[in-house]
RNA sequence: GGAGAGGUGGCUGAGUUGGUCGAAGGCGACAGUCUUGAAAACUGUAGUCCCUUCACGGGGACCGUGGGUUCGAAUCCCACCCUCUCCGCCA
């Protein structure tokens, strides 16, 4: 959400972000019922105020004057309840053009409509070469019994599997090393819900753009395709001390995504799939530009400096416009090498929002002079699990089909090479 | 799932025969006095949001959330959410 007065006040740059994020939406139109709005509550305000006045004169009149100033005020009620009638359609109609408005992108943002025109801006590692015929993470890893994607659909379904063997104590391998590689840089370890209610969803802006994405359950909550959602829900409603600023979480949780529209992509493997798990960093920081800028670059290095210590080849781009959502100011994805697709696939993404989110999520501080300000909030990934192996395992083969563990795997896995078991 | 209790400002906690209650008291916080310094004591300040004003100020809203009753609601009624206690079930 953005704030109305920086809406009306600068009217064209939110109409050139939302055009360059390839949103449609009609500032005037928000900018009208916003008039109307002020106008209502501006007469509704005078109405009570005459109604407070009238009140405390009521209570000490005597009972002529009280029994006029009753009838005089029934019909003040009247007219108060008819405004407040009015205003009613008119507010909802404010809410669902203001949660629509998108968050204004950087400068720095390339134009573009899709991630196709997202632009490399960086390459690391060379894309890894074989001197004998590879093959994909699917054929190797069902080899060395670390993955059953048969019985994954038995249970499952649609893109169900199930992790075993190897394949698990890599998983646990990465999540460990994950766990100590962030928390040594300053972010504390945080295990969230996945399962949770609506307000959530709506302060991170998955909602309502998102909703077909997400599954809900029963009783109306839903459930996170990113521990993003909780960790950002779980500083809601609160003013957070500024000398506890910058706020560095890292939470792990299992993540759900209906993948509602991507039904014929990447239906093999491990790549897409209904449920994972991820690591996720999530920064809350003071209400600077500068600042969110620096956390942002700091929070996509540290997920490449992780790729790097795993050593997979790896580029970094900046997304387009067309690829950004409503509430991000800037993102940067990193896409591994993935040997037999011959192409990167999108491992991370880092995003920072200003205060977009803890505007809706009414997250604040109070800065130096004592002001109440809306912290700014970022979030990158750290590592997903079990996407992370398809590159692992793709990259990291052998000739006679075993895998070899990265060297800083090697303690958390407990073994150097993945073999077929006799 | 069944029965009961409750949700008030940073915290604690009054207020429930509706009418100067945005809300007592206490703690904490901040500023000052005292002190070599600190503590203690004493004095003072202080909520958030919206509208309006160059400013001083003025007006409105907020006592879990949303409705309702009333001239008027923290106080009465309804629904929902949450917390706690007991029973049942359960990793």
């Amino acid at each position: 959400m953005l704030d109305i007065k920086f809406i009306r006040e600068n009217k064209d740059i939110v109409a050139a972000g939302a055009k360059k994020k390839h949103i449609d939406i009609d500032i005037d139109a928000l900018i009208g019922v916003d008039d109307k709005r002020r106008a209502l509550v501006a007469e509704v305000d005078e109405l009570r105020a005459r109604q407070n006045k009238a009140s405390d004169e009521i209570a000490g009149a005597d009972e002529g004057t009280r029994v006029q100033k009753i009838a005089e005020m029934k019909v003040v009620k009247e007219i108060l309840a008819q405004k407040e009638e009015t205003l009613k359609p008119i507010m909802a109609e404010w809410q669902k053009r203001m949660v629509e408005v998108p968050n204004v992108p950087d400068m720095t943002v390339p134009e573009g409509e899709s991630d196709a025109e997202n632009q490399e801006i960086k390459t690391w590692g060379e894309k890894t070469q074989f001197p004998f015929q590879p093959k994909d993470h699917v054929e190797l890893m069902a080899a060395l019994g670390m993955v059953d994607f048969e019985r994954g659909t038995k249970i499952a379904g649609f893109r169900g599997y199930v992790l075993k063997d190897d394949g698990v104590l890599l998983s646990f391998a990465i999540w460990n090393l994950a766990l100590k590689f962030f928390a040594d840089r300053g972010f504390s370890p945080m295990i969230m819900p996945s399962l949770a209610r609506r307000e959530n969803f709506l302060g991170t802006g998955f909602i309502p753009q998102g909703e077909e994405d997400l599954y809900k359950t029963q009783d109306g909550e839903y459930l996170a395709g990113t521990a993003e959602v909780a960790t950002m829900g779980y500083h809601m409603d609160e003013v957070l001390q500024k000398e506890n600023l910058p706020k560095k979480m890292l939470s792990f949780s299992p993540c759900f995504r209906r993948e509602a529209g991507s039904h014929s992509r990447d239906v093999k493997g491990l790549i897409r799939v209904h449920e994972f798990y991820k690591w996720e960093q999530v920064i809350l920081c003071e209400a600077n530009h500068e600042t969110s800028v620096r956390f942002h670059e700091e929070l996509n290095r540290n997920t490449e400096e992780f790729i790097e210590l795993l050593g997979i080849p790896y580029h970094t781009v900046v997304n387009c416009g067309g690829d950004l959502g409503l509430g991000q100011v800037k993102k940067y994805d990193i896409e591994l090498w993935v040997p037999m697709e011959g192409k990167y696939r999108e491992i991370s993404s880092a995003s920072y929002f200003h205060d977009f989110q803890t505007r809706r999520l009414n997250i604040r501080y109070k800065d130096a002079e004592g002001k109440m300000q809306f912290a700014h909030s970022l979030n990158s990934t750290a590592i997903p699990t079990p996407r992370i192996l398809v590159s692992l395992i793709e990259n990291y083969q052998q000739e006679d089909g075993s895998i070899v563990i990265p060297e800083a795997l090697q303690s958390y896995m407990g073994k150097d090479k993945i073999v077929k078991k006799s």
